[in-house]
DNA sequence: GCATTAACAGCCG
DNA sequence: CGGCTGTTAATGC
């Protein structure tokens, strides 16, 4: 498994920004010029912690491309996924807005880049633009949401139920707005998400499958009924 | 029992 | 060929 950070300090063009950002799409000028100097990429390798509890990550961070497991771990040394994040998702304004330490884990599953927003810049940006704040205050709503079906999703429901919670929130359409209903995603990707073996990950899709909510491709999933996936309950 | 790891053939890109 | 899938067998809590 390798071990490595690698370059920091790439600036992000304007595309690419609009491309993993929609929170960015609708800034005005100035503004999106100041977001976009403000953000430097940074690459992790699979399986890398990106940061632990406790750590000071100062940046509001971005996923630009690969993906990423938000996780605690309990005092008896549970570990459980609070959120999956794949590319477009962002992260982290709590912890920036308060300046406090990280509450949770992020492990990147798979070689993965993250655009990190200095404070300063995402203190100006909540300072001065309107469409920034709304979308933090969407994004808070849709989060509080995930949090609170994550309260019962241990021990109410049954893997593949958590299989269906984990792919549904993927694929939350405020969170990754104009998002395709495809995702690459492999089944241990999936299982490592959901906290589940490969295998059971594969039985649980195979469930999900077979009641038409998703359709199981090499390495990839398409949701066909996100509502019905969300709401699965076994 | 139910889930996990290990193992392996088969398939896809 | 390398990675992923689907399945079975052995093992563990």
């Amino acid at each position: 498994m390798p071990a490595r950070t690698r370059g920091e300090h790439a600036l992000i063009s304007p595309e690419d920004l609009r491309r993993i950002a929609a929170w960015s799409r609708d800034l005005k000028p100035e503004e999106f010029e100041e977001a976009r100097r403000g953000i430097s990429l940074k690459s992790y390798g699979k399986g890398n912690y990106i940061c632990h509890v406790g750590d000071r990550l100062e940046s509001w961070t971005g996923v630009a491309a690969g993906l990423v497991k938000m996780s605690t771990t309990s005092k008896e040394g549970k570990s459980a996924t609070l959120a999956g994040l794949r590319a477009g998702a962002w992260f982290g304004e709590g912890t920036v807005i308060k300046a406090e330490l990280r509450r949770y884990d992020l492990v990147a599953l798979r070689d993965t880049q993250l655009a990190l927003m200095r404070r300063s810049t995402f203190l100006w940006l909540f300072e001065h633009s309107a469409a920034f704040n709304r979308f933090l205050v969407h994004q808070f709503n849709e989060r509080l949401g995930q949090f609170i079906a994550l309260a019962e999703n241990e021990r109410m429901l049954d893997s593949t139920a958590r299989l269906a919670r984990n792919l549904a929130w993927l694929f939350n359409p405020i969170l990754y707005p104009g998002q395709s209903l495809t995702l690459t995603i492999s089944q241990e990707e999936l299982g490592l998400l959901a906290g589940m073996s490969r295998q059971m990950a594969n039985q649980g899709l195979a469930k999900l499958a077979g009641l038409g909510l998703l359709e199981v491709g090499h390495g990839a999933v398409t949701i066909l009924d996100l509502d019905r996936l969300a709401r699965y309950e076994g």
